[in-house]
DNA sequence: CCAATGTCAGCATAACTGACATCA
DNA sequence: CTGATGTCAGTTGTGCTGACATTG
């Protein structure tokens, strides 16, 4: 039955982030984690264990080096976060986990994988997988503008 | 930068969500219409053709009152929307589509409804499939806090 | 001097809460 | 009066651009 009322793609993907964000932030808060903002978040989901600097962070998550380190500021406000001078030049400052962001995101990873373990139970491990799949493969770029290879083109 | 086979799920649903966004916006673009932005397009994809009450646009956004009603005026100013009287009750300004919003509204759908078949293409018409199919499923409420039924406890 | 980096400052947007008048 | 509605106002958070000093 091919019904007429497909509801709007990005509007389906948009609540099923929030049914994940939810459900993090909920279950970060009630382990009494330190509460992160989801751009905190991001920024966490970036970083890997050698650490990076904010202007490679910024890259990494699609946004500019000033939203990234507004980010990192909190981070490390929240004690998460490190900023330590990176040998291989003065001028960069290298970000790393502290101690307890490593046992932040590591709590947030286990969270992550219930979450997406009681999904594959609510919608069945067949659609689960196939939803991490489907999204895990190469999109390419949206068609429409002939966006060829350039980025920023400023 | 090998391994870390697994990425963050609300991540990947993130870009997929954007990936459509860019697209729709692009196209909508390239199509000289009047720019709307996200937020006023999730108020104008929960519109149907009889109208709604701005507080009953809000409920279906999952936003409060002032938040849709702001995104309204938006749209109101653009000549996409239209607030008249509810014949059904003075204190009630219906909210409908203007002949302007209609064509905004078909032609949205209509790149969307593009953009998943390019999507299709790029994926496998199965990866998309199932992508829509888990999407679609009733996910229920984020597990982790015990809310069976109260919205607001506190 | 040029390019990249880190940072400060201001601005725009979008969500929220608070408050209030109106009407069933 | 109570409840729902529409609306005005203020606040917060997040991202942006602009600007600048520093360093290779």
């Amino acid at each position: 039955m091919p019904d007429h009322h497909h509801r709007n793609l990005p509007q389906l993907l948009g609540e099923a982030r929030r049914w994940f964000e939810e459900g993090l932030h909920a279950a970060m808060e009630a382990d009494g984690a330190t509460p992160v903002s989801p751009t905190q978040s991001h920024l966490f989901s970036v970083l890997d264990e050698q650490g990076a600097t904010v202007a490679e962070l910024a890259r990494r998550m699609g946004v500019t080096r000033q939203t990234a380190h507004q980010a990192v500021q909190g981070l490390v406000a929240a004690g998460l976060l490190d900023r330590t001078p990176d040998p291989a030049s003065a001028r960069q400052l290298l970000i790393r986990r502290t101690p307890r962001g490593n046992r932040a995101h590591d709590q947030a990873q286990r969270v992550l994988r219930t979450l997406e373990q009681h999904l594959a139970a609510r919608i069945g491990p067949d659609a689960a997988t196939a939803l991490r799949t489907a999204l895990e493969l190469p999109w390419g770029p949206p068609p429409g503008p002939p966006e060829a290879h350039g980025e920023t083109t400023d």
